[in-house]
DNA sequence: AATGAATGAGTCTTCATTCAT
DNA sequence: AATGAATGAAGACTCATTCAT
């Protein structure tokens, strides 16, 4: 039920933003009365925390786990299986990406902070982890440059992810290609510069 | 008063979504009293209607400024200008573009309306008038290509965008000098691929 | 002007009630704004009571009329034209009708005063010139009879008069003729027991 | 308590209409909040539509009742009696009826529909029952007289139905009293017609 | 003679929350 | 584990009224 009821959150979040996501509407949602939620969470500011929290984790955890799947690939596939892997779980669950877009325009300042946690542990993790992959393929590349591609990397997939909301269908398809035919170049030149 | 009304509910909008800003906030950040925003605007979503559209005008109206000051430069840097102008009026102005950002998941369906509206009228400017300069320095470029590098463009730009919200300070500054690597090396391409 | 609202008033006061007709609807309906009024009248209140009062008036005043265009008929054609002469009244401005129906459940004090006082009026004036007539025809009739074939009169003419509401058409006219036979019977029985 | 919301629902439309009656003073009729009214009826039209078909409906079962008590009496008598049971059940309940008086011009459309509906129905209702005992007692009276003898009687009735409101006291038991007479008089008539 | 601008009080209604059950 | 009943605070909005113009 807990979970039921963070996801409905989530939903109603979505489709309301923070004030217009009612309790009502909440319990409703999981076929409960208002009353019953406090049963769960001690307040609405303590479900939304729960919720988001549990919504950045399995972000984060997704995008773990189609590293992993990935990490015996070239480093470019690397690369761009990673975004299709993040853009496939956003477009899989458009609900709970319209939540996790509205979470940056959240009112509420506790989440805000959650959220730049979030940023950072996953820029950490970027850096981290791919600068381990492209460091294995091009061992010559200074720690700098490889902050800059993962940058260069990270910048197209918000570019991506802001389009999940402006671009339907095909349009959308296309934009995926766009940024990967982007990633592409990004590795030639690497390609050009590191490897002859 | 009745701009003033528009800017206060675009501020109370950014920072509590459509909900949050209710009616009194929105008085009370212009110095009158909530009924007397009757007295200008039928009703609340009336007066966000009028504010949302107004928002999106000046975006547009923005814009085309700052094309028309580049639109003697080489076509590179029209490119490159108009991201530097566009994310200038951004952050200069950030209440209004968390407001534009809140838009996308604005819970009024009129409003969803209007925002779509835009979008298509701002692609299609886009590809007429940026299209206009791409095959003047081209002119062996195909229709399609010239199209695919406009949204590479505006894919970057959406990139640099949504960092508006997530990167502060140097971090942001950061994003754009990587976006106008990127848009560097669009054009590089095309330079080598059209003009030798 | 003056005019022009207290039938707009009455107009209003007859669809909404009291409280429903608004200040602004009156305005409306005469074509200037709320604020204008109270340079015709000092308050709600006080237009409305000269509305009432005017209402009052022109009924009392329409008896009169009616009774004046008859008062050489025979006393049993008196008694009927009377009846219809009221009727037609109010048939005739329904609007009014309603208005001095709902005036009888007013949540106003002073009106209800007026309105007691009216009834009184009319009570008195009938008794005095319908008595009159009665007398003259039937001069052996108490006083006391007098008073009860009028109260009689007047307990028909108000079962039509609440009729005027609950009967449309041709129902209200058979109404009408109802009464008529009722009256009939009524001088039927005076003139056997006082003219043979 | 949703019974007592109606009465009190009732009483204070009686008192100043249906916009008079707002729901602050009918929560403190009843001694809850204004909000708790919310839990028990969806809104303020919900709660005065329940409210007014009790009320039409209590004033129907009365109706019903009264004839019941009745129905081995003489026929004139049944109408005598039934008249004066209606006026009693009005008499007793001055509140009630002054809420069923102010129906007639209600300014809500949902409830004129029912008011009319009601009418109807009473209409039918009185023109079967009250026809089949004037059956009995004239079997050579037609159909039609039928219904002018009740259709007159119903006249009467709305006259000291009207006169609730009109007369006090003394001035009302008259009003009955007279009522009572022509009664009477329409049943001389038919004794005299069908029973020699 | 009329109104634009403003407002305090009050309208209906919703919201998050509580608490006994 | 869940809810019926209740409420204070606040929501959008309306109303009668004022006053400078």
């Amino acid at each position: 039920m807990k979970n039921k009821l963070i996801d409905a959150a989530l939903n109603q979040y979505s489709i309301h933003g923070y004030h217009g996501a009612t309790m009502r509407k909440i319990a409703t949602e999981v076929g409960i009365k208002p009353a019953s939620i406090y049963f769960f969470y001690e307040n609405k500011e303590t479900l939304f925390i729960a919720a988001f929290q549990q919504l950045l984790d399995d972000h984060f955890r997704q995008m773990e786990s189609v590293l992993n799947n990935n990490k015996n690939s070239p480093v470019n596939q690397i690369f761009s299986a990673l975004l299709h892997g993040i853009v496939a779980h956003h477009k899989g669950d458009e609900q709970r990406t319209t939540a996790y877009i509205s979470l940056v325009t959240s009112p509420i300042p506790k989440i805000n902070e959650h959220l730049n946690n979030h940023m950072l542990h996953i820029n950490d993790w970027l850096v981290e982890s791919l600068g381990s992959f492209l460091k294995k393929s091009y061992p010559l590349m200074s720690s700098c440059e490889v902050d800059r591609v993962i940058k260069q990397w990270v910048l197209i997939g918000n570019g991506v992810f802001w389009g999940i909301k402006l671009y339907e269908g095909k349009d959308f398809t296309e934009q995926v290609e766009l940024a990967d035919q982007m990633i592409h170049t990004l590795f030639l030149e690497l390609e050009e510069k590191y490897t002859k």
